[in-house]
DNA sequence: GTGAAAGCGCTAACAT
DNA sequence: ATGTTAGCGCTTTCAC
């Protein structure tokens, strides 16, 4: 293995001048740096991560934790956060605690503690306060991206206004009966983010002079077939039919839309559907929805790592949770409600 | 920060026995190793990962290269990875090349040559001659998940066996007239893979004694909506219309479902479809298909890559390509053809 | 079975 | 601007 003395000796220099001509860190004359970085390179020099990292204690590496990986919104923020990371030269060492739960006891009572990574973002967890802890205790700066985290810096949308949003998107094209199809609250998934999305439905409906109907919510568990089940009873129900819903992801407004179809339903002459995330798969259902932007939150959890992993200044790291945009994407699965009750006004 | 040292004050041993006790490396009295555990836990104690890496030369951490996140088969692979690897005492560090070409030269001369990885795991990637002469000048293991990498341990499917399987179910089943949603071959995903799944089909209906039309082979490129385009192009028309299509992928194959049921035709009455991977939602949609099971893959690759790493003698290392298992499943989307046509025999 | 001590390869004071 | 040098925290001979 090549040293940093190789290239030392190589560019007649010594190592500490190799290293700084090599990390920028400190100044070195143009010419020599230039001698150092040929060096190096004719003899294929990279640094040694592990010597760096004991030297300086910083590893250029942080630690991403992600409840499940074969979801849509995870990959899309550890995607986002990756590609910021490249940019910092940062690597990124993912954590998936989809295991038991001894696993995760693990991942916090261990891998995490190795001194391995700058700094953590956990995506989606409902962390334990021994777990923040212990966290804290390593000194290293934590972010939480998808829910708000008490005592930890998070980024995620506002769960009750985007569930509103699209709630009233249907209420300003004149539906009425406006069914849900959210997350089981018996088993939250995080952040009561199903109970939260229930809530902005709830209100949406309140502020128009309409009574949330307990018949009109349908839980399910945030997969397609899920949505699809829930919808088939909705939709099935004569007395009970609603001419739009509003799901809380967009997995569930697809399978949804598919139950629509199966039954002979049109969409969105007969029934609207909305829902939340922008899915991949959103456009190609023309499926309305709010997007969030999961690629986008990695991203901007990268930045505010940076920020107070090597500060320039620049940015104030003061909220506990930043609020994330989202917007309102109108495609064809929603429209008017067909005036078949049209006598009834 | 609490090193080796504190706990070999509190346990009254000096810092050698501390590190023999909790590595397992070395002989230790068991009296001795239960004071140190002890001591370790009340301190709350973890190695560094950087000194302890520095000292051996080994970081219990492996590299992933992928060429997406954001598709089932590459999370499928990273997970199964990463769940062996927890088991070893792993850590994952994930690389993901979807960015421009820029980033996958840094990630190949940088990043995986800084040390930091014991080993890599290439996912689906068709590496250049440069890239695994870099990765092998490192002297770190490397597997190829996804197709066959010459000079390089791979475990992959047959891709060619798959599809002729695929395609055999539907010729048993009665069919004759089977079309092909296949990779668009001037965009090769990788190792041909479109290629060999046209080939495995084409076999297929020669050994049967049909000739494989032109007509009848549709290229996309693996994603739902480019399923769905193709086969309304193959089952619009009339003088065309197969009575069975293999795709080369499930999410192609579900497309080529919604196309049909667009199109009221019904599946599998008057059009049988099969796609390959039994992708998560396979079940859903009643896909027939041939599972290859990419958790395993990833499993595969770690255990391949610790037997080289830390041999047990209980395996040998000597095939190049390790072909894989792969599972005919027999849903609801292919059935014996309507006897429309019987007349005509 | 246990301890002393010499590194592992780099960085960061501190000098010059 | 560059060199000297003392660690960073652990592992591993080599003694005992």
């Amino acid at each position: 293995m090549v040293g940093i003395d190789d290239v030392a000796r190589q560019a007649g220099v010594s190592t500490a001048t190799v290293s700084r001509a090599l990390s920028g860190r400190g100044h070195v004359a143009p010419a020599t740096r230039e001698r150092v970085e040929a060096a190096a390179a004719a003899l294929g020099y990279v640094v040694s991560s592990s010597a760096s990292s004991l030297a300086t204690g910083r590893n250029r590496n942080i630690g991403v934790v992600v409840p499940f990986l074969n979801r849509w919104f995870y990959t899309s923020v550890i995607e986002g956060a990756q590609r910021r990371l490249m940019q910092y030269g940062y690597d990124l060492t993912l954590y998936n605690l989809s295991g038991d739960d001894r696993e995760r006891e693990k991942v916090f009572q261990d891998y995490l503690l190795r001194q391995r990574v700058d700094a953590v973002i956990a995506v989606s967890l409902e962390l334990t306060v021994d777990e923040i802890t212990s966290l804290h205790a390593l000194g290293k700066p934590l972010v939480g991206v998808g829910g708000p985290l008490s005592g930890v810096r998070t980024l995620s949308i506002d769960d009750v206004a985007v569930t509103k949003l699209a709630t009233e998107h249907l209420l300003s094209l004149g539906h009425t009966r406006i069914g849900h199809i959210g997350g089981d609250v018996d088993r939250e998934l995080a952040f009561h983010l199903p109970t939260n999305r229930r809530l902005g439905y709830e209100a949406a409906l309140r502020e128009a002079g309409l009574i949330p109907e307990r018949e009109l919510y349908f839980p399910a568990v945030f997969t397609m077939e899920s949505g699809y089940t829930a919808a088939k009873q909705m939709l099935g129900n004569p007395r009970l039919r609603p001419t739009a819903i509003v799901a809380a992801s967009d997995e569930m407004a697809i399978g949804a839309l598919l139950a629509a179809r199966d039954m002979g339903l049109d969409v969105p002459g007969e029934l609207s559907v909305i829902g939340i995330d922008d899915h991949e798969l959103a456009g190609f259902f023309g499926l309305s929805t709010v997007a969030q932007h999961p690629g986008l939150q990695g991203e901007r959890a990268v930045e505010l790592l940076m920020e107070e992993l090597q500060p320039s200044g620049g940015a104030h790291l003061d909220d506990e949770n930043t609020p994330l945009p989202f917007d309102l994407i109108v495609r064809s699965s929603t429209a008017r409600p067909l005036r078949r009750s049209a006598g009834r006004r």
